[in-house]
DNA sequence: AGCGGGCTTTCAGGTTGCCTTCATCAGGGA
DNA sequence: TCCCTGATGAAGGCAACCTGAAAGCCCGCT
């Protein structure tokens, strides 16, 4: 699971590897055309951005050989050059996306989560806190990797920990946020599925702050 | 094996069908987004090229059905809008490309070819998912090997399930996705088909998260 | 146009399991 | 120790869901 980037310009390799780390992406790099071909050979990489002005191997020369060896790795080019004639003639050559310098790494983020997309199947947005995740498109929770089945309430309950680790709820603040009721002091829901919780996740992954309220443990404070 | 184009505009419409039939391709041309919509759908549609500015169901609402019922299938953008802001948008919206009017015809060709060439080996008429098997373009299913007939409605429904492994879907995003309804708490059609796909193809593949949805059952979570 | 059959939708009754409350128990702090 | 806050098991009520059956609709056929 990494993105190569074979570029030789300091500058762009430095920005452009500040975007794709903050991404969440893991990044390799090279600055040079052989180097880069041999990288981008290995199954861990799974797309490239390709500068086409490069010292050693020309990029054109780098992508028709790495396409004769792995046809299906997504390619995206940087490139000065703007006219049509060379657009036709990088895609072509295959390349998947074509972007010209000057360039917003915003829009080469985009054009590599496009490329993703299609290549891997699209990962459903989780949430992970020490052994403990909440796929939300699945409404589904993962303990040390075991599913445990929740119902609607708990889910709710549960994602607002997840969404704040750490971070104290109040019983009327969880009141507020998942049963939307106004304050109600006669109830005790809260502690009810507060103790639900426990029995399934495991009592110590939700602390008691006596007198304040509830909060998730991250990690044994 | 076609390409779909969807677009209003009567003089792009035919210098765009001259260049794709030229270079070989069967070309059909919807004027409408609904219309469009419904067309893109067909497993028959091997790629896109989608304007989005357009009467009936707007270019990004048409993007964003056809991406949760046919996530794989490649969609070219063309737009007026230039901003980077537009194009991240619609990158990240499901389009494979982005083409800025007016454009070259030979560049979009060249597109075209590019977003083929990296579907062409990875495109499935068939999913599957844990002994269940959807044939897309003979509307056919088949558990563990045997082969189960489905009604239009019966497949729609189950085909989203199937793009969508593990995820929760309400009984208003089904009726939005399958029905093209709108929210009519009256109703209970899911129910009922959710039903009828039970008996046909075993109760457990389907499960219902009480609250919340149904998801399709990969594996036994 | 009339007809038949399958697909779709509605309806009604039955079932399930979640939500909430209540009562009782545990445990920490003064 | 006593009091107060929180924990937990049990049970009733009810909304959500399931499913068989019948009515309605659409489409192809004659």
């Amino acid at each position: 699971m990494a993105i190569l980037v074979v570029e030789d310009e300091e500058g762009i390799v430095s920005f452009v590897r500040r975007g794709l780390e903050n991404a969440g992406h893991r990044v390799v790099v090279s600055s040079d055309g052989i180097d880069g071909l041999v990288m981008a050979l290995s199954p861990d990489v799974d797309l490239v951005v390709l500068d086409l002005g490069l010292p050693g191997l020309s990029g054109e020369e780098l992508l028709r050989r790495l396409r004769l060896r792995r046809p299906s790795v997504p390619v995206i080019v940087l490139t000065a050059k703007d006219a049509v004639a060379d657009r036709i003639a990088n895609l072509d050559a295959g390349a998947d996306d074509y972007m010209v310098k000057p360039f917003s790494v915003n829009e080469l983020l985009a054009r590599v989560r496009a490329r993703l997309r299609t290549s891997g199947q699209d990962r459903a947005d989780a949430l992970t806190v020490g052994g403990l995740t909440l796929d939300l498109s699945g409404h589904t929770a993962f303990v040390d990797g075991a599913t445990v089945a929740l119902s609607a309430r708990e889910f709710a309950l549960l994602s607002v920990f997840l969404h704040h680790p750490g971070q104290v709820f109040s019983q009327s603040q969880l009141l507020d946020l998942v049963w939307g009721y106004e304050f109600d002091g006669a109830s005790n829901v809260v502690e009810v599925y507060i103790s639900q919780l426990r029995r399934k996740l495991g009592a110590e992954r939700i602390r008691t702050v006596r007198g304040v309220g509830y909060r998730l443990s991250d990690g044994d404070r």
